[in-house]
DNA sequence: CGGACAAGCTGA
DNA sequence: CAGCTTGTCCGG
């Protein structure tokens, strides 16, 4: 049995009592007597051989039904890829309050699905493309346009015939829970079994749906899995440990020998490592993308402010026609007004100051100009135009809601923060981030300053910015459907960037050529497998590790976290599971960190 | 984790 | 040396 007391790693031997040995397997929610106290745990071993002289106890309590088998062997794994206690991963597989009687299962299940709705073959090609994927060896990832409706792609790997030959059920991961819940409704509707709920998904539903911990779904069996916007990061846990559901489901269904089938519009290199790529053909993928227009700002009078020409005739020409707010959504103006990084620009020209090692935004210090990112130095001269003065980009941006109203003429809404509070129904919106999550369609979108993710000091920089305008892209749609005013305005210092010469084109896959060079050079994952160490026992963890492996580096990052780098995950998490923990809480281990 | 027990510090 | 804190060990 493995204890729910994350701090207690040991494995515990009790007896079955006699009359529940039906009750009692591999997952199990069990209490116990430990110590003279109990705790709760997983069984995780039903045939054991007791430790020499060593009295068992019984079980105290069955506590309900657990994750299947396959899972517990999971869990530990996670427990070594992402260095953290395995209990921790037991809990997410488990539900929530006991569950003491599964529902029965629906009916039609394990056989022939009850109407095999023939998903028509086909104009989209993407049935052909799931077909591929569900026959294909090992992780497939499948690039397809933003505005793609990826029900069409779940229907076709859930009613596929070699889907529907495997057994278990298709487990359809999507980024967010509002997301699930639509998407399991309209399965439902459709007439299929699909379901968000443990129980249902213990019991051997056919389709279960769901976020990050879904992937920690208990289906019995994984007939294939699918991870819709594998790009996205919620998929990632942000606290220790910090695992990738996208990982968790590829290694699960590795494990079964079933399909595990990703979407995105804009894969990470990352993400598309050891995968097979597909994508429809390139007119085809175009066509899903919106139209995207840039406005390069170099040459931008700075009291002319964050409002090109180009901005106002787009806001003229969708609130001056009439009804197209109410039928096609908001204008919306999306800026970050939390970006802190300072901007520099030659005062004469006005191009940007970037690495010219790794193009991110550079900084100006007493030694000249010098790039956060790789830490590259070069004296203060424009790139351009040899010039030797720079200026400061971005003021405050505090009153951008206001200058938009003035500008505009109407009512300027506000949406920025997470949750809570109603989004205002003006004609046009202003927000950070949150306005591309919260807001579910657009007449057009307004990248008011883009430069801030796309040149920001962090590796990720480039896939954040890919996502962005992907997310941006589901609220103005196609550029097939709709009104001319439906597009994406990018108002930019940088508008030769491959990330949105790739959008403009509809075609990101030169971003990936890119990427893929810079990170090979740089050493980064999908090249090398990293964690960093942070918190006060940080120090001397990153010591033992350093002097525990040749292969391993570990360097201290300006934040003062340690980053650990070693050639591959098999030698990064070999060694943090090897080398023992210091005892007590101020150690924080995040594999695969995010922001370096 | 949390209890048990041992070793170390304080004050009369 | 009682009374308390701090550290280390261990659990079936």
């Amino acid at each position: 049995m493995r204890t729910d007391v994350a701090a207690l790693p040991k494995l515990f031997d009790y007896a079955v009592p006699e009359s529940w040995t039906d009750e009692v397997t591999v997952g199990t929610r069990v209490r116990v007597v430990l110590h003279g106290r109990r705790v709760g745990g997983w069984v995780v071993d039903d045939d054991v051989q007791p430790p020499e002289g060593v009295e068992l106890l019984p079980l105290r309590q069955w506590s309900g039904w657990g994750p299947p088998p396959p899972l517990v062997d999971l869990a530990e794994w996670a427990a070594w890829r992402w260095a953290g206690p395995p209990s921790f991963f037991l809990r997410v597989a488990s539900p929530t309050g006991p569950v003491r009687a599964l529902p029965v299962a629906p009916p039609g299940t394990s056989d022939a699905p009850e109407e095999a709705e023939s998903v028509p073959p086909t104009a989209t090609g993407i049935a052909e493309l799931a077909a591929r994927a569900v026959r294909a060896e090992g992780s497939t990832l499948l690039r397809l346009a933003p505005t793609t409706d990826l029900i069409e792609l779940v229907l076709a790997v859930v009613n596929d015939p070699a889907t529907v030959a495997r057994p278990g059920g298709v487990l359809v991961l999507v980024p967010a829970v509002g997301w699930a819940e639509r998407l399991c409704t309209r399965l439902v509707r459709r007439g299929y079994a699909a379901t968000t709920g443990w129980a249902e998904a213990r019991a051997g539903w056919p389709i279960v749906v769901g976020s990050r911990a879904a992937a920690w779904s208990p289906l019995p069996h994984l007939a294939a899995a699918v991870v819709l916007d594998a790009h996205d990061e919620s998929y990632r846990e942000e606290s220790a440990p910090t695992y990738s559901a996208v990982d968790v489901v590829t290694e699960r269904a590795r494990r079964e020998g079933s399909p595990a089938i990703l979407t995105s519009p804009c894969p990470p290199v990352a993400v598309c490592a050891g995968r097979t790529v597909m994508a429809l053909p390139a007119a085809r993928e175009k066509a899903g993308w919106p139209r995207v227009e840039c406005v390069d700002r170099r040459g931008a009078d700075p009291r002319s402010g964050m409002f090109s020409d180009e901005f106002v005739r787009l806001a003229r020409s969708v609130l001056d026609d009439p009804g197209l707010v109410a039928q096609r959504g908001p204008l919306v103006c999306f800026y970050d007004r939390t970006g802190r990084a300072r901007l520099l620009a030659c005062a004469h020209c006005g191009e940007l100051a970037q690495c010219t090692a790794c193009g991110a935004a550079v900084q100006q210090d007493e030694s000249g100009l010098r790039c956060p990112r790789c830490d590259a130095q070069r004296p203060v001269i424009c790139a351009a135009c040899g010039r030797l003065r720079m200026k400061t980009l971005r003021a405050g941006v505090s009153r951008l809601r206001e200058e938009v109203a003035a500008l505009l003429g109407v009512e300027v809404g506000e949406v920025s923060g997470p949750e809570g509070g109603a989004i205002a129904q003006t004609p046009v919106l202003i927000g950070t981030e949150a306005v591309l999550h919260r807001v579910r369609r657009a007449s057009a979108v307004v990248f008011l300053d883009i430069d801030l993710h796309l040149l920001a000091p962090r590796f990720s920089a480039t896939d954040e910015t890919l996502g962005l305008l992907v997310r941006a892209s589901r609220l103005v749609g196609s550029r097939q459907t709709g009104p001319a005013s439906a597009r994406l305005l990018v108002q930019t210092r940088v508008p030769d960037h491959p990330v949105l010469r790739a959008v403009r084109a509809g075609d990101p896959s030169a971003v990936a050529v890119g990427e893929e060079a810079m990170r090979r050079s740089a050493g980064l994952p999908p090249f090398s497998a990293l964690a960093a160490l942070s918190g006060p026992l940080a120090d001397g963890y990153a010591a033992a590790l350093g002097g525990a492996g040749a292969d391993v580096t570990v360097t201290e990052l300006a934040d003062g976290r340690h980053l650990i780098m070693a050639p591959d995950h098999q030698v990064l998490s070999d060694l943090l599971a090897g080398v023992p923990r210091p005892a007590g809480r101020g150690l924080r281990i995040e594999v695969d960190p995010t922001s370096i």
